[in-house]
DNA sequence: GGTATAATGTTTACGTTGTCAACATATCCA
DNA sequence: TGGATATGTTGACAACGTAAACATTATACC
């Protein structure tokens, strides 16, 4: 199927919806999301998505696997050619929270089981998985070395994406860079300031060895 | 106005109306949540509601207004009044977690800017900062002591605030104990199980003094 | 190459939703 | 007591998710 547009079939339609459905997350909010606007938007009938996505929220679960999987690409980008296991760790959780911040319209759909039920998108499952394990991969190794407690990794890694995911679900929707952002996603919270990375250094602190 | 019901006028329809949204969004998740169900669900026509809230929205907002001051009211039953900062903050964050576990119809709310925009609705903005308010209380305490970090009490409380929201957000929908509970809200991290009181253990001790 | 069949698109239709306007009834205060 | 105000109902509208029936294009096999 090549890339040109045809005047009835489209070409790439599937991939059309799920750019433009990005594109229109990023300009208002996930409840004011319409299928049919998306088709129109797109230039298609509004059942021409059915083709492609059983529901609506099929079009949020391809989103969010899509996301896991660029998530996983930026995660594996920091470099783990060395011995500093505790930098690594705090640069994974720097990029995730960048990256988190940077698309926010895919990265809602990660843990909102109130849009999203997992259960029903096995891919889904297994994309945020594979993300999940580049950074329990530089805990384990971090914990062979000494760096870190010597705990089940499941521990450690639960006790950090949390933390982590905490800092990306509460600065969502700040327009500030990272270095010094304010807290909570609330306006009223701006008086809470702090900085993201001493609060990653602070977490990974946490699982230090002692 | 008595608490009896009434042929016509309802009585206390507005907290009818909470009540019932709450026990609607126990049994399914909030994007089929609707106003004109809520109504059926109480009795009343379907614009009644319009007479005791501006929007469907105004109704999330309330609902988690009412869930940050039970919440804030909960960990103000945390035993503050010795010494021990470190298991006082620990205690928070557990009675914030097993809270938010008891409670996920309100606390979706606290923190998805999908369905709720904070700057809409000042009395949520208010409601959300006393709640963090205690866990601020405790941690300047603590610091004062020489128990934490010398570092403004902003900074300490934003590391807690999102690892804690970050346990209580990766659990949600788990239906175990939380004493030893799987990880993420998807089935498919089920491997990841932790400990939720090692994990506040964990992040406490990112904050302590070295 | 020509044709059956599958893939992909459109039109039409139905029931539900959020919300507005107009109207009805109950409560409260002068 | 009566008029203002609070609170309820009825009816209407446009938008939505999605199913069914139909149209067009692509593909696979002879």
């Amino acid at each position: 199927m090549p890339a040109t547009k045809r005047a009835y079939h489209h070409g790439d339609l599937r991939q059309a919806l799920i750019d433009a459905a990005c594109e229109t997350l990023r300009e208002s909010s996930a409840d004011e999301f319409s299928l049919r606007a998306l088709a129109r938007r797109v230039g298609v009938s509004q059942t021409a998505p059915y083709r492609h996505f059983e529901t609506k929220n099929a079009v949020f679960a391809a989103i969010a696997i899509e996301g896991f999987r660029e998530l996983a690409e930026s995660l594996e980008e920091v470099d783990d050619d060395n011995d500093d296991y505790r930098e690594q760790v705090v640069q994974t959780g720097l990029v995730y929270i960048r990256w988190s911040l940077a698309n926010p319209e895919k990265y809602q759909f990660f843990f909102d089981s109130s849009m999203l039920d997992f259960g029903d998108y096995p891919e889904l499952q297994m994309a945020g998985m594979a993300c999940f394990e580049v950074l329990l991969r530089r805990i384990r190794a971090g914990i062979a070395a000494g760096v870190f407690v010597d705990l089940p990794v499941e521990q450690l890694g639960g006790t950090m994406w949390s933390s982590i995911h905490g800092i990306s679900s509460l600065l969502r929707g700040k327009p500030d860079g990272i270095e010094k952002r304010a807290g909570p996603v609330s306006t009223a919270f701006d008086y809470l300031v702090f900085e993201t990375r001493t609060a990653v250094e602070q977490m990974v602190a946490g699982i230090l060895a002692r």
